[in-house]
DNA sequence: TACTATTTAATTTTT
DNA sequence: TTAAATAGTA
C-alpha cells in the first residue's frame, strides 16, 4: 500500500503521531499547529494503512460544526463516503446510544431532550411551586447547581449537605427538578451524557459489546473535556482501549462550563504506557505573533509546557492603540478596516475580537456609519427563537402528552382564556397526583372548574387529539405545517405589530423547509418526528443566517477559537475588562484569562492589532481603566505604540483628583484654546459646531455636531479643525 | 389579560 | 446604558 498521500505535507512530530503503534496517545497540538489535519490522517492512517475497519472507531468532537467538518475531511481524503464511522458531539453520540438502548438507561422510548431555556423554565416553576416566599432562590444558581453536580457524574443522593441549610435546599431542588424530568420523560443535556455513562457502567455486558467494537477512540479538544465525559471514555477504553487524544492546554478556556483541563494531566496515569507528542511548529501565523503568545502563557504555571515556532519570517510588529475611550477606539479599528478593505482585501479576512459581548454595539454603530458590512457571532439560534420553540412544544406535545415543559409553554399560546388560577388549579392537582399536567387537566377539567375555565382545558385538550390525529400518516413538513397553522401560532404572531412579528412568521415558514430537508438516520428507529425534535434540541442551527457577503467578522474571543484571520483586532484590553473584573483576584480565573489572551493572539495570521482606551462607558458610568496587563507581558520589541501614549498628567494636587478628570478653575474649552459653540470645519466632516471639550494635552477631544454627518468626537491634536 | 412603570444587575457558550 | 424581570394599573 502506497501511504505517500497520507503521510506527505506532514511533518515529523505530526508524522509520529498520525502513525503511532495502537496504544495509548496524547496529542499537545498548539494553535495552529495542524491538529485536525493529524486527527483526520490518524483516522485515514488506520482505515487505509492499518486495515481497522471504519466501525472499529469512534469519533468525539464538542460541536457539530466539527464533526461536520471533520467527517468532510476524511472522506475527501479516503475518497469515499465513510459510512458507519461514528462521528459526533459526546451529547449525539450519547443521545444515539440511549435511543437503542433506551430500555436498559430506563427511559421511556420517545423521550425528548430538553435545552437549557426549558430547564430553566422548569425550575423557575418548581421555585414559584414551592412557594418560597423570600427570593433567596436564584433559579440561574439552581441550574448551575444542577448541572455542575450532573457534569461531576453526580445523582442527589451522591450528595452531602454539610449540614448547610442552603446546600441541602439546593440537593432537594436537584431531586425535585430530576422527578419532573423522569416523569415528563425528559432528558437535559447534562443528563445524556450522565445516563450514557450509567448505561454503560450498569451494563457490564453492553459495555464490553461497544468495548469490542470501538478499539479506537479519538477525541478533539481534549481539555474541554469535562468530568463525565471523561468518565465515559475511560469507561468505554478499559483496558484495551486505544485513546488517541488532541488537545491544548494552553487553550483551556471553559472551566467555568466544568471543562477540566486535569485530564490532560492525569493522561498518563490512567493510561499507563501512554505517550505523548508535541506539535509545535505553527503553520498560522508570523513569529512575532508567536513570540508574543509565548511570552504571555510563559505567565502561568501549571502547564505542560510548550513553545510554538514557525519556518516563516517574522513579520509585522503588534501594533499598540491607546485610545482615548471607546468610541476613539472603534474609529481607530475602522479606520484600519476600511484601509484593509480599500487595499482590496477581503473583509471577511478580518476580525474584530472583545471579551464581552456589550462591546460590540460601539463597533457595530461605527460600522454602520463606515457603511462597512460586518457579521456578529453568537445571538440567538435558529431552534432557539422563541416562535420556533413554540411550533415544536405543539409537535413535542403530540408526539408526548406528558411532556410538562410544552404542555405549559402553550397551553395558553395563543390566548385561550387559560389563566393563571386555571394553571394553579391543575399544577396542584398534578402535584397532590403525581401525574402530569395533561392528566391532571383533564381531571380538573371535568370536576374542579367552572364552566368557562373548563370548557377551554377542553377545548385545548381537544385541539392537541386533533392535531395529533390530522398529522398521523402526513409527511413531516406537512405535519409542521399543518400544527403551525392549527395551533393558531401563525396568526397569533400575525396579530403582533411591527416588523417582530413578520419576522417570526417568517422563520415559522423556515421551520417548515427545515422540516422539508431533514434526513433522519435510517440507523435510528424513530419517527420523523421525534427525530426531528432531537435534531432541533441538538443542533440549534446557525446563529446568522447569511453568512456569504464579504463582511467583517465580530466575535468574543472565545468564539474565535479555532478561527483564524490573517487581520485581528483585539479591543477593549483594559484591565477589569480583559483580565475581566470577576476573574482578576483569583489566580486560576486569572490564568484561564490569560489563555484566553492567548488564543485570541493565535488567531491572527499577519496582522494584529491591540486597543484599549483610558475611558470607557460601562453601565452607563464613565470609569478609567489601566492597559490589561497582558499588553505589557508582551515583550516590548514586538510591539510598536501606534500613537506613541503621552505622559497623561492627572493632577492630584485636588481632593478628587484620583478618578475624575480634572476640574479645575478654568474651563476645559479655554484651556484648549476652544470655545462651546465655536464654528468650525474638518477637512472631511465640513462645517460643524463645537458642542463639548474634555481632556487634555495630547488627549484632548472636542464633540462636534458637523452639519453633513451629525456628531462626532475628535481629538483634538489631530483633527485639524479650522476655527471660523 | 395586556400594557406600563419600576427595579435590578451587568463574563465567556455548546450541547 | 440597557435589557430583562417584576410589580402595578387599566
Amino acid at each position: 500500500m502506497d501511504v505517500t498521500p497520507i503521510l506527505e505535507h506532514l511533518n515529523e512530530a505530526q508524522r509520529e503521531a498520525v502513525t503511532a503503534s495502537a496504544a495509548p496517545l496524547l496529542v499537545i497540538a498548539g494553535a495552529g499547529s495542524g491538529k485536525t489535519r493529524v486527527l483526520t490522517h490518524r483516522i485515514a492512517w488506520l482505515i487505509d494503512v492499518e486495515g481497522v475497519s471504519p466501525q472499529g472507531l469512534l469519533a468525539v468532537t464538542f460541536t457539530n460544526k466539527a464533526a461536520a467538518e471533520m467527517r468532510g475531511r476524511i472522506e475527501s481524503l479516503l475518497h469515499m463516503p465513510v459510512n458507519h464511522l461514528w462521528i459526533g458531539t459526546f451529547h449525539g453520540l450519547a443521545h444515539r446510544l440511549l435511543r437503542r438502548h433506551w430500555q436498559e438507561a430506563g427511559l421511556p422510548q420517545n423521550f425528548q431532550i430538553i435545552d437549557s431555556d426549558d430547564q430553566l423554565r422548569i425550575i423557575k416553576r418548581l421555585i414559584k411551586n414551592l412557594e418560597f416566599d423570600d427570593d433567596r432562590w436564584v433559579p440561574r444558581e439552581i441550574q448551575y447547581f444542577i448541572n455542575a453536580q450532573k457534569d461531576e457524574g453526580l445523582r442527589p443522593q451522591h450528595l452531602d449537605d454539610d449540614n448547610d441549610p442552603n446546600r441541602r435546599q439546593q440537593i432537594a431542588f436537584y431531586q425535585q427538578y430530576q422527578e419532573i424530568c423522569d416523569r415528563g420523560g425528559l432528558v437535559d443535556f447534562a443528563e445524556l451524557l450522565l445516563r450514557a455513562h450509567e448505561l454503560w457502567r450498569d451494563n457490564p455486558e453492553l459495555l464490553a459489546q461497544y468495548q469490542r467494537r470501538f478499539r479506537h477512540l479519538l477525541v478533539d479538544e481534549f481539555q474541554d473535556t469535562n468530568s463525565i465525559q471523561y468518565a465515559w471514555l475511560r469507561l468505554l477504553a478499559g483496558r484495551e482501549g486505544v485513546p488517541f487524544f488532541v488537545g491544548d492546554d494552553d487553550q483551556s478556556i471553559y472551566r467555568w462550563r466544568g471543562a477540566r483541563v486535569e485530564h490532560i494531566h492525569q493522561f498518563q496515569r490512567d493510561f499507563p504506557g501512554a505517550s505523548v507528542v508535541k506539535l509545535e511548529q505553527n503553520y498560522r501565523s508570523t513569529a512575532t505573533i508567536l513570540d508574543a503568545a509565548n511570552a504571555v502563557i510563559a505567565n502561568n504555571s501549571s502547564r505542560l509546557g510548550k513553545n510554538l515556532w514557525t519556518e516563516g519570517g517574522q513579520g509585522e510588529p503588534i501594533r499598540v492603540y491607546s485610545a482615548y475611550n471607546e468610541r476613539d477606539e472603534a474609529e481607530f479599528v475602522i479606520g484600519k478596516l476600511r484601509t484593509w478593505s480599500d487595499q482590496g482585501n477581503a473583509r471577511a479576512d478580518a476580525a474584530v475580537l472583545y471579551r464581552s459581548n456589550a462591546q460590540s454595539r460601539v463597533l457595530e454603530e461605527a460600522l454602520i456609519n463606515a457603511r462597512l458590512p460586518y457579521r456578529v457571532y453568537g445571538g440567538l439560534r435558529f431552534f432557539e427563537r422563541q416562535e420556533i420553540k413554540d411550533a415544536l412544544a405543539y409537535l413535542r406535545l403530540i408526539s408526548h402528552r406528558d411532556d410538562d415543559s410544552s404542555f405549559e409553554r402553550i397551553v395558553n399560546k395563543p390566548t385561550r382564556g387559560i389563566g393563571a388560577r386555571t394553571l394553579e388549579a391543575m399544577r396542584s392537582y398534578a402535584r397532590a397526583n403525581s401525574c402530569s399536567m395533561w392528566r391532571a387537566a383533564g381531571a380538573v377539567a371535568s370536576d374542579e372548574l367552572s364552566g368557562r375555565a373548563s370548557s377551554a382545558i377542553v377545548a385545548f385538550l381537544n385541539l392537541i387529539e386533533r392535531m395529533a390525529k390530522e398529522t398521523s400518516g402526513l409527511d413531516l413538513h406537512e405535519q409542521v405545517d399543518h400544527v403551525i397553522q392549527a395551533s393558531g401560532l401563525i396568526d397569533f404572531f400575525r396579530k403582533e405589530k411591527g416588523e417582530r412579528g413578520e419576522t417570526r412568521i417568517e422563520n415559522l415558514e423556515e421551520l417548515v423547509s427545515a422540516a422539508r430537508g431533514f434526513q433522519p438516520d435510517p440507523a435510528e428507529e424513530m419517527s420523523p418526528l421525534d427525530a426531528f425534535l432531537s435534531h432541533a434540541a441538538l443542533e440549534a442551527g446557525e446563529g446568522q443566517a447569511d453568512a456569504w457577503e464579504d463582511c467583517v467578522q465580530l466575535m468574543t474571543m472565545h468564539s474565535a477559537k479555532g478561527l483564524e484571520f490573517p487581520l485581528v483586532f483585539m479591543c477593549g484590553m483594559e484591565d477589569g475588562l480583559f483580565p475581566h473584573q470577576r476573574s482578576i483576584s483569583d489566580p486560576n480565573g486569572l490564568e484561564e484569562e490569560r489563555r484566553l489572551c492567548y488564543v485570541g493572539i493565535t488567531r491572527a495570521k499577519e496582522t494584529l492589532y491591540i486597543t484599549h482606551a483610558e475611558q470607557r462607558r460601562l453601565h452607563g458610568m464613565d470609569s478609567f481603566a489601566q492597559a490589561s496587563r497582558f499588553i505589557t507581558e508582551i515583550p516590548a520589541e514586538l510591539v510598536e505604540e501606534i500613537r506613541p501614549r503621552v505622559q497623561v498628567s492627572r493632577p492630584v494636587s485636588t481632593a478628587r483628583g484620583t478618578g475624575r478628570r480634572s476640574g479645575g478653575s478654568i474651563s476645559p474649552a479655554a484651556e484648549l484654546g476652544v470655545r462651546l459653540g465655536q464654528r468650525v470645519r474638518h477637512v472631511k466632516f465640513g462645517d460643524g459646531v463645537i458642542l463639548n471639550c474634555s481632556g487634555q494635552g495630547a488627549h484632548a477631544q472636542v464633540e462636534v455636531n458637523f452639519e453633513t454627518v451629525g456628531t462626532k468626537i475628535l481629538v483634538l491634536a489631530y483633527a485639524n479643525l479650522d476655527l471660523m
